[in-house]
DNA sequence: TACAGTAGAGAACGATCGTTCTCCGCGCAA
DNA sequence: TTGCGCGGAGAACGATCGTTCTCTACTGTA
């Protein structure tokens, strides 16, 4: 038998990716387990009912996207190029064909009214990115008011390029962004 | 028996509402019958099915926003004031004790991947308000280019708002906009 | 070889949901 | 008054899903 640690990855890999494409409630766990190759007992002694599959593989993607976008932000030099980073990861994302907008917003539109255990993760994923944004912004010496907007940007650019299906939402993004960094920062356009 | 049409309206009306607070999928037609107080029968015969009600329930949002939306703008005199209306309107929403985040985009991460109807009606409503916001950006003579950059705001306010619970996600992306508004029309800062 | 313990496959269970069907009561024509 | 058609209430049906249980096969040990 594989040791539960591997299991474990299998199976948030596994749920991830049919979360993901198809929807949460859409998904069942027969259809994790034959994707994971691990037994539903075997699943539910790693994760005791199916809302903690589904927080555990909102935690999986944040790693995930929080490395992302430190590997983005990796060739940037100042903090004004790191903060443009998060709209070029955002692009790059876009295109991937099998993009289906933010898991966060989406399973919060799905389960963010009944299960608060999924909303918390959402939220706890949003606050993280807008703290990580606040950072930038200081680094820039810019107002600490440019933080949430530029949060906004990288958030509304995320929903239009789901729902409209136009990767070219985080290219107006970005231009919008750096508008407002420029002005924040007294730079000359 | 009441006719039809207001039978449908109590329905649409009944169901909005349900959807709205709890998720459409967590709503079943027994609850929508409850709501309404029109049997299953009937709402059977006037919807084909559930899928054909959470359609009708979005285009009845669709009106709704449209003229909350020409209301909020009723009392501004131009295009910019116009524009910023759009998110004191935003700003007023978020307020209301039931707001729980824009239905669209709710409903698009519910269903968006299973039902092409849905996607649909929620990828028109946006596409109708992108129009809208390109027709207020021409009036103010301002590049076409501002008109996707302020639509994001929006958007992005509107998950903002929903998931960190934070009303003032209105005010920021209002003061975005009136950023990218006067570098866009050349105003003095 | 005999046996104990464990894990996997999938059947089973109970609940829920979308949809349809049955039965009953009411209004109306002759 | 009698028969008839129609609509409402909700039971019924079939499917699905989360979760648990059963049975079987296999491993390691003496």
């Amino acid at each position: 038998m594989i040791d539960e640690k591997t299991a474990r990855q299998a199976v948030i890999r596994a749920a991830d990716e049919l979360f993901y494409t198809r929807g949460v409630q859409a998904v069942g766990m027969d259809a994790v387990r034959t994707a994971a190759g691990v037994s539903l007992k075997r699943i539910y002694s790693l994760f005791s009912s199916k809302d903690e599959l589904i927080v555990a593989v909102l935690h999986h993607r944040t790693a995930v996207w929080d490395s992302g976008l430190a590997s983005a932000s990796q060739r940037a030099t100042s903090a004004r190029e790191r903060i443009l980073a998060i709209f070029d990861f955002l692009d790059a994302w876009f295109r991937e064909p099998d993009f289906r907008g933010c898991a966060f917003i989406n399973t919060h539109g799905e389960l963010g009214a009944s299960s608060t255990a999924v909303a918390d993760a959402v939220r706890e994923q949003k606050r993280s990115f807008q703290e990580y944004v606040a950072h930038l912004v200081a680094d820039a010496g810019a107002p600490a008011a440019l933080a949430p907007q530029l949060a906004i940007l990288a958030e509304g650019a995320q929903t239009t390029a789901a729902i409209a299906g136009t990767p070219d939402a985080a290219r107006d993004a970005r231009a919008a962004a750096e508008t407002l960094l420029d002005v924040a920062t007294g730079r000359p356009r």
